[in-house]
DNA sequence: GCCAACGTTGGC
DNA sequence: GCCAACGTTGGC
């Protein structure tokens, strides 16, 4: 049996631009990185079941001023184990961690497009038909989360980009 | 299994 | 710096 196209998903992630940019990732050796350190269950089951290669990811910067979508990025690498959970000298370090049973996995991300205008979280807000984008429910803490196939064009397209642009 | 205390996230 | 919201921890 043959299995049928998968539907495109999307997601957006969160970093501090002070730790680690959109710009960052765009320089860093083939605009990509381990998205390692996600130390949440329900993002981890999101990186570790859910991610595919060729995903496109919505680049959030968060505790920044402002914070907001900084560029687009997508899945470079099936789902691993974060090597840093193993190492006791990383901040993310976790002994409860087993190498034959890790908790803990990362996927790798590679820089697709900057978005030609910066979409900060008020202009998020103010955008009627994003009212129910994951990352604009109160509360909500989630530093890796899906995003809705219409909302990913909606963002693109008020960040000055084209589907095909990704 | 409950729930209070605590630590973290992240906008403002 | 403040604080609301949330996840985790640990006593019972």
């Amino acid at each position: 049996m043959r299995s049928s196209p998968r539907k495109a998903q999307y997601w957006l992630v969160k970093s501090e631009p002070d730790c680690f940019s959109f710009d960052d990732l765009w320089t860093a050796p083939r605009r990509t990185t381990g998205w390692d350190g996600v130390r949440n269950y329900q993002a981890r089951n999101f990186l570790r079941d859910a991610m595919r290669v060729g995903d496109g990811v919505l680049y959030y910067h968060s505790g920044a001023e402002p914070p907001g979508v900084a560029g687009i990025a997508r899945v470079a690498s099936a789902s691993y184990p974060d090597p840093t959970q193993f190492d006791p000298a990383a901040e993310h370090f976790d002994p409860k961690s087993r190498r034959e049973m890790p908790l803990w996995f990362q996927v790798d991300i590679q820089a697709v497009r900057k978005l030609p205008r910066f979409l900060s979280l008020r202009t998020l807000k103010s955008e009627k038909a994003l009212a129910r984008m994951r990352v604009l429910q109160r509360g909500q803490r989630l530093s890796v989360m899906p995003v809705e196939p219409a909302e990913w064009g909606i963002v693109l397209a008020l960040g000055g980009l084209e589907a095909r642009d990704f």
